[in-house]
RNA sequence: GCUCCCAUCGUCUAGCGGUUAGGACGCGGCCCUCUCAAGGCUGAAACACCGGUUCGAGUCCGGUUGGGAGCGCCA
C-alpha cells in the first residue's frame, strides 16, 4: 500500500457537550481501523454553531478521548477556521450553477412546513426560489444559499454497514449551503473538510444516514470523489430507549468516575456492535489486529452494566498492582474530605493487592475494600461482624490470639496455627477464622483472612484483635 | 405524516440454505472453600409474525408488527 492510498479516518464530534458514549465508540472505530490499515485517524471539531459551542465542551471530548487511549494524528482541525474556504465553495456552486440564492423568510418557510404538516405532506423546502429569476429578488434582502439537487432519479449510498441504500432525489430538497449570515452550514463543512482533509471513510453514527444521501449530491455537483460510508447503529439505554439522563452514565468522565479502566471500555464498545467469532475478551492490540469495517453489526445494541462489571473487573485482575494502588490513591484523594495515601498505607495495599484486585468490579470497589488496610487500632464493627463477635467468639479469640506467641507472622504460618487450635477444640476453621476477620477488619468478608494478617503485621494485628478479647 | 435503518436466549452476539441453533454476561444447581470473590462442572433460556422461493429456510424475497433515526439559516 502506498502512502496515497491508506485511508483516512476522521472523528468528527460537535463540542455542545460531553463526549458521549456513542461518540466514544464511533471514534474507537474510526480509530481502531486507522491504527489497523497504518492509516492516519484526524480529529476535528464542528463547532461552526457559534452559539452552542462551548472551549469547555472541546475540553471535555479532547480529556475523553485521551483518557480512552485514542490518540488522533497531527493537528485538531477546527471547522470554524475554514469558514472562508466553505464560502468559496458555495460562491463557486453558484457560479456554476449547481445552487442558487433563496430569499424566502424564516417565518415563510415556518408556515411553509405547518402547512405540509397540517395537508400530511412530506415536510420539506419546496424550491420556491429555484427558478426565480434573480432580477425578482428583493433588493438588498438577506439570501441563504441553496444546493440545486437533482429532482429525479435516485441517490444511493453504498454503506460498508447497512449495505446500499437508496433515496429518491425527489424526496429530497435543496438544502441551505450557505446561510444569511455567510456562515456554513454543517452539510456544506462536512463535506468540504472532509475532502481537503483527505478522508477515505467515514464512519459515523446511523442518525446520519439520511444526511449522506444529501451530502453525496453535493459531492457529486462539486464532482469530486466518493468516500466510503459506514453507518453504526446507535447505542441505547438498557431499557431499549434512546440514550438519556436517566439511565445514568452517559458522558465518558462518568464512567472514568465510577471506577471503570479504559481497557474495559475499548473492549466493551468495540464488542457492542463489532465481533470477531465467540472472541469476548478482546485486548486493545489485538483488536487493532482483527478489526475490520465488513464485522460491525447492522442492530442497534444496549448498554448492559453486568457485563461491563465482568469485563472491568478482568481488565482489573491483569492490571500491575502498583499502577492499581495509584488508582486507589488517587480516588482516596477525591473523597470529602480528601485522605491521603501514607508510606505504611500504599505498602499494605502493594501487599494485599494480588486478593483485593480478584474481588473488584470497579475501581471503586477496590478503594472501598482497601479501606481496613488504611486505619490504625480497633476497628469500628458493622452490624454484622458484631454478630459474629459473641462472647462466645471472643472467648475463642481470645484463646487462639494465646496460641500465637512466637509464631512467625505469616499467612501461612498462622494459618496453620488456626488449624490445629481449630482442630484441637474441636471447631471448624470457619468458627476460627470469621472472628478473627470481624475484629481484624470490622467487616465478614475480606479478602483471606490469614494473609490480611500478615499484610498488617504483628503489631497491627494484635493491637486490632485483643480489643474484642473477651 | 413522509423518508431511511433494524429484528437469534433478559442483554451482547456467532450463524453467511441442510447445525442437537454455538459463545459471553446475568440467573439456578453442584464442586472448591476461613468470608467474599475467582475458578471448574452443570441447568433453564432465543430464531417476532404471516406469506412466498427452494427438495430443504434463523439464513433469500415480500408484507405485518415492534423498535430506532432523520425531516432546522443544529450538528
Amino acid at each position: 500500500m502506498t502512502e496515497n492510498t491508506k485511508p483516512v479516518l476522521r472523528f468528527a464530534p460537535s463540542p455542545t457537550g460531553m463526549l458521549h458514549i456513542g461518540g466514544a465508540r464511533t471514534a474507537l472505530f474510526n480509530w481502531l481501523y486507522a491504527r489497523h490499515t497504518g492509516g492516519k485517524f484526524v480529529l476535528r471539531i464542528e463547532d461552526t454553531d457559534r452559539e452552542r459551542s462551548t472551549p469547555q465542551a472541546v475540553a471535555a471530548i479532547i480529556e475523553g478521548l485521551e483518557w480512552l487511549g485514542l490518540d488522533w494524528d497531527g493537528d485538531i482541525t477546527y471547522q470554524f477556521t475554514r469558514a472562508a474556504r466553505h464560502r468559496e465553495i458555495a460562491e463557486k456552486l453558484l457560479a456554476e450553477g449547481n445552487a442558487y440564492r433563496c430569499y424566502a423568510t424564516q417565518e415563510e418557510l415556518t408556515a411553509m412546513r405547518e402547512a405540509q404538516r397540517a395537508a400530511g405532506k412530506p415536510i420539506r423546502y419546496d424550491g420556491r426560489w429555484r427558478d426565480r429569476d434573480p432580477s425578482e429578488a428583493p433588493a438588498g434582502a438577506p439570501f441563504v444559499i441553496r444546493l440545486r439537487a437533482p429532482q429525479d432519479g435516485e441517490t444511493i449510498i453504498h454503506d460498508i454497514v447497512q449495505g446500499d441504500v437508496r433515496f429518491a432525489n425527489e424526496q429530497l430538497d435543496d438544502m441551505i449551503l450557505l446561510r444569511s449570515d455567510g456562515t456554513p452550514t454543517y452539510m456544506l463543512a462536512v463535506v468540504v473538510d472532509d475532502y481537503d482533509m483527505g478522508v477515505t471513510h467515514i464512519i459515523r453514527g446511523d442518525d446520519h444516514l439520511n444526511n449522506a444521501a444529501r451530502q453525496m449530491q453535493l459531492i457529486r455537483a462539486l464532482g469530486w470523489p466518493d468516500m466510503t460510508y459506514g453507518h453504526v447503529p446507535l447505542i441505547h439505554g438498557p431499557d431499549g430507549a434512546k440514550l438519556s439522563k436517566r439511565h445514568g452514565a452517559q458522558a465518558v468522565g462518568e464512567y472514568r468516575d465510577m471506577g471503570y479502566l479504559p481497557e474495559t471500555m475499548r473492549n466493551y464498545l468495540l464488542r457492542l456492535g463489532w465481533s470477531h467469532g465467540n472472541d469476548e475478551i478482546i485486548p486493545t492490540p489485538q483488536a487493532i489486529e482483527w478489526f475490520n469495517l465488513e464485522s460491525i453489526g447492522k442492530s442497534p445494541a444496549r448498554l448492559d452494566f453486568k457485563k461491563l462489571d465482568n469485563l472491568n473487573a478482568h481488565y482489573i485482575r491483569e492490571t500491575d498492582d502498583g499502577a492499581l494502588a495509584d488508582e486507589v490513591a488517587h480516588l482516596l484523594g477525591r473523597k470529602d474530605p480528601p485522605q491521603t495515601l501514607s508510606a505504611i498505607g500504599r505498602e499494605r495495599l502493594i501487599k494485599a493487592m494480588p486478593a483485593l484486585k480478584e474481588r473488584a468490579k470497579t475501581l471503586v470497589e477496590l478503594a472501598t475494600s482497601s479501606e481496613f488496610l488504611f486505619t490504625d487500632g480497633a476497628r469500628e464493627l458493622d452490624a454484622a461482624a458484631a454478630k459474629i463477635l459473641s462472647d462466645d467468639a471472643r472467648r475463642t479469640l481470645g484463646e487462639f490470639l494465646g496460641t500465637l506467641e512466637g509464631t512467625d507472622w505469616t499467612g501461612h504460618a498462622l494459618e496453620e496455627k488456626a488449624r490445629a487450635f481449630a482442630e484441637a477444640k474441636s471447631l471448624k476453621l470457619g468458627q476460627v477464622a470469621q472472628p478473627v476477620r470481624a475484629a481484624l477488619t470490622g467487616k465478614t468478608t475480606s479478602p483471606p483472612i490469614f494473609a490480611m494478617l500478615e499484610v498488617l503485621g504483628r503489631e497491627e494485628s494484635l493491637k486490632r484483635l485483643t480489643t474484642h478479647v473477651l
